[in-house]
DNA sequence: TATGTTCAGATTATCGATTTTTTTAAGTCT
DNA sequence: AGACTTAAAAAAATCGATAATCTGAACATA
């Protein structure tokens, strides 16, 4: 079978696979509560496939700190807290910090572009108010940090951005953190990264980071979420 | 029923639990040897259990970093390479110093006794050439981290103490490292951070992974592992 | 000779059913 | 009533079997 047959017959992917995006994706929108038990039977009717991909995709998940695995008790929604919040906040401060400067030590002419590209792509989808505008927003960030070579700590950063991106999604949308000059603070990080100015990129960078992350903060402190 | 008729039970847990344990113990420790192909039916046989749990450990392996898993191939043991290994070692500086700084940082009594006794537990292990040495030389850094209120930095650190240890045992306790006076070291580190002298215990931590980190590093150049 | 194709054997992924464990609720005793 | 036991129901963990997929060798083709 070609990889274009494969396309076409829809086959994406194995059940644990497709499993795995979804339920992570209905934990990130928080389509699936903090700390909500997450019954094996529940969810395979849900996403209509076996219990053993659903299974696995939870034991992935694990791993990644979005589900808690209780004993012999099944599993459940990571739980969220302020000091959770500011945990993965200051990580990712640190961790990005690292892997921005690295990358842009390892700069070269396709990993400005890519950033360019990925940049526009962003901003095209944030006005087309289209769907898909969060996975483009985590694809630049993640772009800014890939030249960095260092697989490990990129996952680490992917890690630490949907545990994080978690809260906001938690905070609702109608908090609209777009209302903010978001745009100029993602111009300017591009800018100066490209520019391979490697402190006033991280500075831009971690400044975004901690604007939107003061903000959350100050919700989850007025037990506003929960 | 209680823990200790737990404990007395032997049932420490399910059968994906033992296999995610043992399973990492033979990878770390080279039994399973780098880039090996991991067959379900092989280790099934090999632990004696089902094909479940081992899939499931299997899984869990994958986000340490210790297993990789082939699109719709299976499993197999992580690849080893200078590269990784000198990423590791980075990371593990920065993430161990941050978190020994935050752990210094929230110092009590009950802390620095915890440090003496698992000092003393992994000398005493040294002297009798205990086989548990290892476990407690892991768990004496651990415990040197352990007062960081930042689980997810702790888990990460515990991730990458079993990246690192495994390129150890890849080198062969035969090139033993306790040559070098490693429990001078210790001491060292022990003592500093007892002193609440954080950068005096960043310091002579860093130097205790990079003297290690150097030699082995030295060996992979030589292409004296794979 | 090099390239592509087919087919058996091996292996993985998934499912349905069984076993074990936990939870719930009712009943019993003090 | 409150605490303890026991029985039934729910759920998770595990197993055995089936379906889907991959691998590699033998063969055909250009």
């Amino acid at each position: 079978m070609t990889a274009i047959e494969t396309e076409i017959s829809g086959r994406d992917g194995s059940a644990t696979h497709k499993a795995y995006h979804r339920l992570r994706e209905m934990i990130v929108t928080g389509d699936l509560r903090p700390g909500e038990k997450l019954k094996i039977d529940t969810l395979r009717a849900r996403l209509s496939t076996g219990a053993s991909p659903i299974r696995e995709a939870l034991s992935l998940l694990t791993s990644d700190n979005l589900v808690e695995r209780i004993d012999q008790r099944g599993f459940r929604a990571a739980e969220i807290s302020a000091s959770n919040f500011t945990e993965i906040l200051t990580l990712r401060c640190t961790l990005e910090d690292l892997a921005l400067r690295e990358s842009i030590a390892h700069a070269d002419q396709q990993w400005e572009e890519a950033i360019v590209l990925a940049h526009h792509r962003m901003q095209r989808a944030k006005a087309d108010k289209k769907a898909d505008f969060e996975v483009l927003h985590k694809a630049f960030h993640m772009t800014l940090l890939a030249n960095a070579p260092s697989p490990i700590l990129l996952k680490f950063c992917s890690q630490l951005y949907d545990l994080n991106i978690r809260y906001r999604y938690l905070a609702g949308s109608a908090l609209d953190y777009q209302k903010r000059d978001v745009s100029e603070e993602h111009s300017l990080i591009m800018s100066t990264a490209i520019a391979r100015d490697a402190d006033g990129a991280s500075a831009s960078l971690l400044r975004h980071y901690r604007m939107t992350g003061d903000f959350l903060a100050g919700l989850l402190g007025d037990g506003a979420l929960g």
